[in-house]
DNA sequence: CTCATAATGACAATAATATTGTCATTATGA
DNA sequence: TCATAATGACAATATTATTGTCATTATGAG
């Protein structure tokens, strides 16, 4: 195992950072002309399919996103009869939102198409890079939370 | 050596990027307050400390920005003496643009202070896991230039 | 050299995303 | 019971990014 990391390494992929999440958008949303589904519904969607049934802050809370802006979000959706609202036995003022027959279906083929893509750059990798990748890159997440005034995290005392 | 990566992997790593991109900006703007600097214009400046004289097209290509978001930038940069113009001997009507004395320093004292934070993390990580990590991300940034409808690049014929 | 084409600065408008603020209502927990 | 926190709803704003236009200057093909 090498030693440790010089800090321009990490520098220069923190460099790749935004250009890469530009392009992501991108390539996102061009799979996603003509269905009326925006880059953010789509991400609301994405956080449906994999926890299920869940409340308009708990979103925000999974896609480090305020609420306010969920909302929005979830509103589109479920006139789009994408998503759909469930009683929440722990609030009754904030439903659950779950994927509909129609939602699922709609987001299986866009998943679909984006993996495709995904595939075409996951070969010429080994699962141990991806993997270290990902390490990496949550590893920033973590460390530069401290700069975050999330608008969602939990109060304690304070 | 393990054997190509799941779609599935990188696909984690993706959902990764947009979270880091936005704590990332945030932690560079939380540590130029008070300076009168931007997130974009700091930007400007790193191209500039790092490739020399260039003109406003150039550092929209080196940013994968439009070269209308970079004069904004250049002009307010050059307000605050940050950087200064220079003759251009390739095009009569589009300076070089470069970093003053003042912008060096500043820019200087900037970098040093990002790369304190970041540091703590590349420490964690084997130089081997930071290149590779750079090497994925690099490859996504190439893959999804497909979409990319770059106002910057060259035209060639069409 | 001439001329069509591309690049550039300048100005403008718009869109998309993200952030912040407020308030009435409902939950939660001490 | 009561102070505190969470939520939906509505609103405003900021930031970033994108797109459009036009006069001027370069560039390169012929």
């Amino acid at each position: 195992m090498s030693g440790a990391a010089e800090t321009s390494e990490l520098y220069e992929l923190i460099r790749l950072i935004r250009p890469v999440h530009r392009r992501l958008a991108r390539a996102v949303e061009a799979k996603l002309v003509g269905t009326g589904i925006s880059v953010g519904m789509r991400a609301v969607m994405e956080v449906l399919d994999e926890a299920g049934a869940t409340s308009v802050p708990d979103i925000g809370r999974a896609l480090f996103l305020a609420r306010q802006q969920i909302q929005l979000l979830v509103n589109d959706l479920e006139k789009l009869g994408l998503i759909g609202r469930h009683p929440n036995p722990a609030h009754k003022r904030s439903p659950l939102f779950a994927l509909t027959d129609s939602g699922r279906t709609q987001f299986g083929e866009i998943r679909a198409g984006e993996d495709a893509d995904i595939a075409l750059v996951s070969k010429r990798f080994s699962s141990a890079e991806v993997a270290a990748a990902q390490q990496v890159v949550c590893a920033l997440l973590d460390h530069f939370a401290e700069f975050e005034d999330d608008p969602n995290r939990p109060r304690g005392l304070e």
